[in-house]
DNA sequence: ACACCGGGACGAAAATATCTTTCATATGTG
DNA sequence: CACATATGAAAGATATTTTCGTCCCGGTGT
């Protein structure tokens, strides 16, 4: 802090009130000025000394007269803060982004609106995940001797996904889409091995009978569905909840729980290469160093 | 509307994510310019470009380099930009700067900082998604006779969603994976069908090649990709720009890129399933209620 | 009623600061 | 070593601040 003479720090915001309790105190054109700022900060914000003096019919001087007594060293730091003040305002008013996209709706909407309800997902995600599972997942994936995710439709890209990661930071990780070579696969397991199982809706029959098997087997099974009480979570070990959302005719359900499923997966994966950091970390660099070879300059 | 002129509009706010996907393509000194711009808005809003050039160790040239790179006429409007940004992110609205994760974090954490961080990435990927591009390839894509997507690694998976969804909605879709097939595939195309690379680096040769194929037989290309500036750019007709995540070791590219990619593909189709209501309406129906036979009660 | 005077509001233009452009030099790359 | 690119110094263009003289207003003396 420099200290010393700032006899008082320069407005935040309260603009339009230090108008209406210096007004009296300002001439005929200072007033004039004062308006045009009080009225439109965004626009005043684009304008020069000049500008902002033809607008107001009056000369720059009176123009810079206002800014000092409005409290700034200068027109310059008046339109900084008049800046501020716009950009506040402009963030201040949310877009109705609460309604359903509609068949008409332009398409700088549908961006916005999409981006929000996926916001709004991992919101939900996050605080509806359970961390003790989460970690008791974590754990037993960490620790596994061999790791297979099963998925169909939209959730087996989520598996293959989880797989892809985890294979990454060294560990022996398959994603199943077939159900027939998931059951053929998850009858190798035994105890020490981890079987995860994605679904949505909790009742996929086909993501199921694996998980089932690989339960039967003595290994840890791990469950990430939207409905945790679903038949599904018969026979997981640990159950992670993925949010539900609304869905609608344009924004099929699989959209959002696709988002909530990464999220989860992506906690999972973490989780696991903190555990692993000692191998983790290298393999991560290597692989990293591999793919850069494959990007020209 | 001044028409043409104009190729994207001045960020409002998502400047720190601009940084970050511009930062490539930037040279040292501009790099540092804007780095101190991205790490201290408020801060640079005070200076002159004298003053940062300064600050930056650099000379005034660059500074207002620095600024055109990001988008604005100067350094004068910027510094404006800056004023604004500085004032949301005293007002509650601060996009402020996350921690990362470690490797001892509590898992709790690790969800919380996941989530946060994919949050901010889409509202990143939302700012900075140009509509006017996405709108061109969404007509496109809804007018097709056929879609082709390539993609490879994490974006293969992104790839093979979008291919799904379109599926779903009556399109020709197809998600290519194996180079050697996208490149055969490729060769196929003719004007008015829709090539759509996925790439985060931009410069993935295995997905360039075909998209150049698609390109030079007169199809509609698309790039989905995080270097809008990348080789990849060369053969697209339509650029759809993701956000470039800040990555670490534990927390690669792959994951927020993904994130970031999704969100496009989502908007991408949710645009085309807009445009062919008539019949994607229905068969969004159709399969939906397909698929609920496949569950159990 | 009218001429005159002091005081402040006001703007034109000079002075200064700030921003932008140009151009020559430095730097790194094949 | 040639080439392309990055970079900063300084010239050039704008914008802001200051200076300074004019003009208007109300009061005052004749």
């Amino acid at each position: 802090m420099p200290a010393a003479a700032a006899p008082a720090p320069p407005a935040p915001a309260a603009l339009a009130a230090k108008v209406r309790t210096l007004a009296p105190s300002m001439t005929r054109s200072m007033q004039r000025v004062a308006e045009a700022v009080a009225g439109d900060p965004a626009g005043c914000a684009a304008l020069t000394v000049t500008g902002l003096a033809e607008l107001t019919g009056t000369s720059e001087a009176t123009v810079v007269r206002t800014a000092r007594l409005l409290g700034y060293p200068g027109y310059r730091d008046l339109r900084l803060a008049l800046a501020g003040l716009a950009a506040q305002q402009q963030s201040g008013r949310a877009p109705a982004i609460t309604t359903d996209i509609a068949v008409d709706d332009p398409i700088a909407d549908v961006v916005a609106k999409l981006a929000y309800d996926e916001q709004q997902t991992l919101a939900d995600t996050a605080a509806g995940l359970d961390t003790v599972q989460l970690g008791a997942a974590v754990s037993a994936a960490a620790g596994a001797r061999r790791i297979d995710v099963y998925g169909v439709g939209a959730s087996g890209l989520v598996a293959q996904d989880l797989a892809q990661k985890l294979l990454r930071i060294g560990l022996i990780a398959h994603a199943h889409g077939d159900p027939h070579l998931a059951v053929t696969n998850a009858v190798q397991l035994r105890g020490g091995d981890v079987a995860i199982a994605i679904t949505h809706s909790g009742s996929t029959g086909d993501v199921i009978e694996p998980l089932r098997v690989a339960f039967e087997h003595g290994a840890t099974t791990v469950a990430i569905t939207g409905r945790p009480d679903g038949p599904v979570a018969q026979y997981a070990d640990h159950v992670l909840t993925t949010s539900v959302a609304r869905e609608s005719e344009l924004r099929p359900a699989a959209m959002s729980s696709r988002t909530s499923q990464l999220l989860v997966v992506d906690c999972l994966f973490v989780g696991v290469a903190q555990r692993t950091y000692e191998t983790a970390g290298p393999a991560l660099a290597a692989s990293y160093e591999a793919l850069a070879h494959r990007h020209r300059r």
